[in-house]
RNA sequence: GUUCUCGUAGUUCAACGGAUAGAACGGAAGCCUCCUAAGCUUCAGAUACAGGUUCGAUUCCUGUCGAGGACACCA
């Protein structure tokens, strides 16, 4: 990376002049306006406090000695102060276009690295509950998740992903106790989820007005984590039943989770956990419960098993990452999980390292806001007044589906149907992959469903038109088509519009890195956003099939370029790209 | 009550402590005799408030106000 390579040649350059400030602090950032370069650095003003000089004489003379270094002398057009001191980097035009040809020839393979060789990164997402039906909030799990599995993929990591479905506990007492009275194996099979929320809905709505429900569902709980045979056979077919309709959904959001194991996988774990935080000295005693002191740390009480002996989540979780860690040696455990559990995570972190179950493993909460009802207020399974994953999918195909209808009508209704379903899709993922907001969000259909701007449709839309003009030419070019990108003469690329594009480009491997680096798959959506806008702008000013044969074809190489990002970016985020829409 | 997250254009979002706070939607005005107008161009419009740290603060610290969440037998 170019980034990298900045950084190396100034820390040279500084080592060589000021021996002893090599240590500095500095950093090479890309400049918000153009104007200021490809990259800047920071560097002379961290130098001139410590030197006590002014920050621009020192900028002047690391930009000189720079600037006499051999090594540095293929890569920049320009190297500048400027400003309060900053230097400005800019990278030479042979540099751009020899980036460009990467991507020509490394296709889809462009932006991916070996940095993360060797590391192992578990990533919990989706986790979904059994019995009830994916939302709106469950998709941003399972979604950033996906995101993240991907682009730590790209970067030579391993990567588990795992489901930790919830499929044990209390509300299976629940579900149970409903099933038993009001259920019918026929109904519920036929549509399970559905059929299952509605029990769901009916048991809590009895139990107002009857408080007796409540304890006669903690003694199905009871009986089924003691493996009575009744309970444990309605209990697998509600989970079978259940997971049947959540692998429809995951094959519809192309979602691939490697491991689904549930709560109930780690329940044979669970008394020992307990034991070995109470013979550590770590559980103890506490109103009948025990409990993981954590007052020490600022932080409530960790309960891990209750009075009546039953355990819970917390204890599960315990299990859950000291298994990941011995089972697969996990040095990152993701966890993909809205913010309102932040507390939660917190005490079950702290508890881990007291226990230390998972030495040197990096565990790390990735937050959301959570999605909000249309009032403001959470949405409650209970009430059922949750938008439903499968209505807010077929809306947006739907939509999609008018969209095409009205722009393309002459495409066949199987082609119109296959782009609906790529288009939709990828406006509702794109909705929560482009922004990084731990602030809640008010659900909001319109929102959700844009097609416009920034959205996945815009992106997929400057794919389609590339893919248009190669097609286009190739109709009339037969034979020359195939070698157009061999040797392009990209230096007729001289437009500013074109440079600009040919800037960005280099940038993309960093914003992939950073992605991963915040665990933001946003950076990455972002950054294919701004150059698909760079793109459209080219596009809209410049012919590219109505120019000189050499013209042409370096147009056409720039354009493919483009489009290789974009769908590499896309693919990271788990976006497809239809040929045409 | 304690605590967490957040407060940026009318709305939804960007901005490693950096240079002139960027977009999109919505509003106003333009661009299809020309490669896909799901596009492009132009205009109007914002850092809740008060202090502090810093050469430099939307960003860090303190306080106020506002929104939402969490706080022991749910997950």
């Amino acid at each position: 990376m170019i980034k990298q390579e900045i950084e190396r040649i100034i820390r040279a350059v500084v080592a060589a002049k000021f021996g002893s400030l090599e240590d500095a602090v500095f950093e090479v950032e890309n400049p918000k306006q153009k104007d200021n370069g490809d990259y800047s650095s920071n560097v002379a003003m961290v130098l001139a406090k410590r030197l006590e000089k002014n920050p621009r004489e020192v900028a002047d003379e690391i930009v000189s000695d720079i600037l006499k270094d051999p090594q540095s002398g293929g890569y920049f057009r320009k190297v500048e102060a400027a400003g309060p001191g900053f230097i400005n980097f800019y990278i030479s035009d042979e540099k751009l276009r020899e980036n460009a040809q990467k991507i020509l020839d490394k296709k889809e393979k462009f932006g991916r690295s070996k940095q993360g060789e060797g590391k192992t990164v578990v990533v919990d997402y989706s986790s979904i509950n059994i019995a009830k039906p994916m939302h709106v909030g469950h998709l941003r799990s399972t979604i950033i998740g996906q995101a993240l599995y991907n682009i730590y993929g790209s970067l030579g990591y391993k990567v588990i992903g795992d489901n930790h479905i919830g499929d044990w506990g209390t509300q299976f007492g629940k579900m149970i106790y409903a099933y038993k009275y009001w259920g019918d194996k026929k109904i519920v099979a036929k549509n399970p989820v559905e059929e299952m929320t509605k029990l769901y809905v009916r048991f809590h709505k009895e139990a107002e007005a009857n408080k007796e429900l409540d304890e006669l569902a903690r003694t199905e709980t009871k009986k089924l984590q003691n493996k009575d045979d009744e309970n444990i056979k309605i209990w697998k077919f509600l989970v079978r039943e259940s997971l049947k309709d959540a692998n429809k959904i995951y094959k519809i959001l192309n979602v691939k989770i490697d491991y689904t194991l549930g709560e109930s996988f780690y329940d044979e774990m669970l008394s020992g956990i307990v034991r070995e935080a109470t013979d550590k000295g770590y559980a103890k005693k506490s109103e009948g419960a025990m409990i993981i002191d954590l007052d020490n740390f600022g932080l409530p009480p960790f309960l891990v098993q209750k009075t009546d002996g039953a355990y819970l989540y917390a204890t599960t979780d315990l299990a859950t990452a000291k298994y990941r860690k011995e089972k697969w040696n996990a040095d990152k455990i993701l966890y993909i999980v809205s913010n309102e559990q932040a507390l939660y995570l917190e005490q079950m972190f702290k508890s881990l390292e007291l226990l230390g179950y998972c030495p040197d493993t990096e565990l790390k909460h990735v937050k959301f806001g959570m999605v909000l009802g249309e009032a403001g207020k959470k949405f409650s399974t209970r009430k059922g007044d949750t938008v439903k994953l499968e209505d807010l999918i077929a809306k947006a195909v739907d939509m999609a589906k008018q969209v095409i209808d009205e722009k393309n009508p002459g495409l066949s209704q199987k082609e119109k149907k296959k782009i609906a379903w790529t288009v939709g899709i990828g406006a509702i993922k794109y909705n929560d992959l482009s922004q990084n907001r731990l602030t809640d969000i008010v659900f909001n259909w319109d929102k959700m469903l844009s097609f416009d701007g920034n959205s996945a449709p815009y992106l997929q839309y400057t794919c389609a038109r590339i893919n248009s003009l190669h097609e286009k030419y190739k109709n009339e070019n037969r034979l020359e088509a195939i070698l157009t990108f061999q040797k392009p003469h990209l230096e007729l690329l001289r437009e500013g519009a074109e440079k600009d594009i040919l800037r960005y480009l280099v940038k993309y491997p960093e914003a992939v890195e950073s992605a991963a680096r915040e665990n933001s798959p946003h950076l990455v959506a972002l950054y294919i956003y701004n150059l698909a806008s760079d793109y459209n702008t080219f596009y809209n000013s410049y012919p590219i099939l109505k120019t000189d044969k050499d013209l042409m074809k370096a147009r056409l190489a720039l354009s493919e370029a483009v489009a290789i990002v974009l769908k590499n970016g896309l693919t990271l985020l788990g976006i497809d790209v239809p040929d045409r829409m």
